[in-house]
DNA sequence: GCCAAACGATACAGATCGGTATATTTAAGC
DNA sequence: GCTTAAATATACCGATCTGTATCGTTTGGC
């Protein structure tokens, strides 16, 4: 293995092993045998424990939400599609065999004081997600994009945990069907995207002198 | 202290320490500590920790099912009120200062492989809370139950997972309002309760052979 | 191709883990 | 009140934990 991939090589077995075994139940000592390096090697790269934690949350929580939108932005073109196709990603993720509930969830839990950097990671990675569903839900004109995206990660998150419970994707079909009859209901704005406040009274104004 | 009440306060203090550490990073030096007894005398009581975490689990399970009963029975006579009213048990769960997420999902959080005995308790509980909304469901004499206590289960559990994130009660009033209208448009059977189905189909025999 | 930095292997440190052994004291039930 | 079971206190066990130290080997950059 050439030496520049150790790094990531470290990051996606400890991310592995977390989601086999939880944090505190994963020793350094496995991790470097399964990683098949030295012990040196791996506090080469990462001072204390809880800063490879650390880093291998940062690389999955860019990871997931990287995909997330790819998966998202190919299966669906319009924003109100994509907030339910956010869904069909939830559950991909979900019926792979390898799921035992979200690794964020798992970290907050395991380390559970609000001010500890890994607890601080785990809400990072849950903040920047909603900020996605809002973006989405702006985009799909809902008169309250805060109020829907915030529905919508509910129904992500009660989806995750009931399926690291059950072992199934049905909880998030479930979900994805509250979700769907749930947007069917929520009042849109009709046309231009309301934009920022000062982006869209600026873009009135030049449509209005443009045109009359 | 009474003998007698050495096992309860046992489990009285393993709860807290989980809820405060999780269960890994709660040590039995710690817990004797806290708990002001020797360690032998743990040790009488469970021959394991692993016991001492499944007897706690089932303390912590009746006694949390039997406060949203008595709750939520209290609060409200008719069982579709009753319904929602397991959002405001909820929330007073949730608005505890020493909340810090729901001790079944850290449990088997922190417990993963679906054999290991933590992980079947921790499951054991959530159909058992699932059970009730079934059943107040069906006393509201709601068309489809089951489908009506699979989805309060899941806003429950999404309102409780973003609760251990936010550290507040919003997201459980969210998931209520959220209930509130998801039942508002569901539908129910407007007299008697549905009859069992065996019933049903034994009257159909009887007088389908009778006629022809 | 040289040199420095990084790697691997191993041993070890000190703390903590779950659990046991022993010996003494306490208290509950007959 | 006596007996017996259970409590306490303490020392200890082997395993494992995170992290360090040592030293020989490999490798990447100039």
């Amino acid at each position: 293995m050439r030496r520049s991939e150790i790094r990531g090589h470290l990051l996606d077995t400890a991310l592995r092993l977390f989601n086999l075994h939880g944090y505190h139940a994963t020793g350094i000592d496995l991790l470097i045998a399964e990683a098949g390096v030295a012990k040196t090697t791996l506090y080469r790269h990462f001072e204390t424990k809880e800063d490879l934690i650390l880093a291998a949350l940062e690389r999955r929580d860019e990871e997931s939400r990287a995909e997330m939108r790819i998966f998202v932005e190919q299966r669906a073109s319009e924003p109100y599609e994509r907030l339910l196709a956010t869904f069909d990603f939830l559950e991909a993720s979900v019926r792979d065999k390898q799921f035992r509930g979200c690794i964020f969830m798992s970290a907050a839990g395991e380390h559970k004081e609000a001010v500890d950097p890994v607890f601080r990671a785990a809400l990072m990675h849950k903040r920047l997600v909603l900020a996605y569903f809002e973006e989405l839900a702006h985009a799909a004109r809902f008169a309250e994009p805060k109020r829907i995206a915030d529905a919508i990660n509910l129904l992500h998150e009660g989806a995750t945990a009931i399926a690291q419970m059950t072992r199934t994707g049905e909880p998030v079909r479930q979900s994805k069907r509250m979700a769907t009859s749930l947007l069917a209901e929520e009042a849109r704005v009709p046309n231009e995207p309301p934009a920022r406040r000062e982006g869209a009274e600026q873009q009135a104004k030049v449509s209005d002198t443009g045109r009359a």
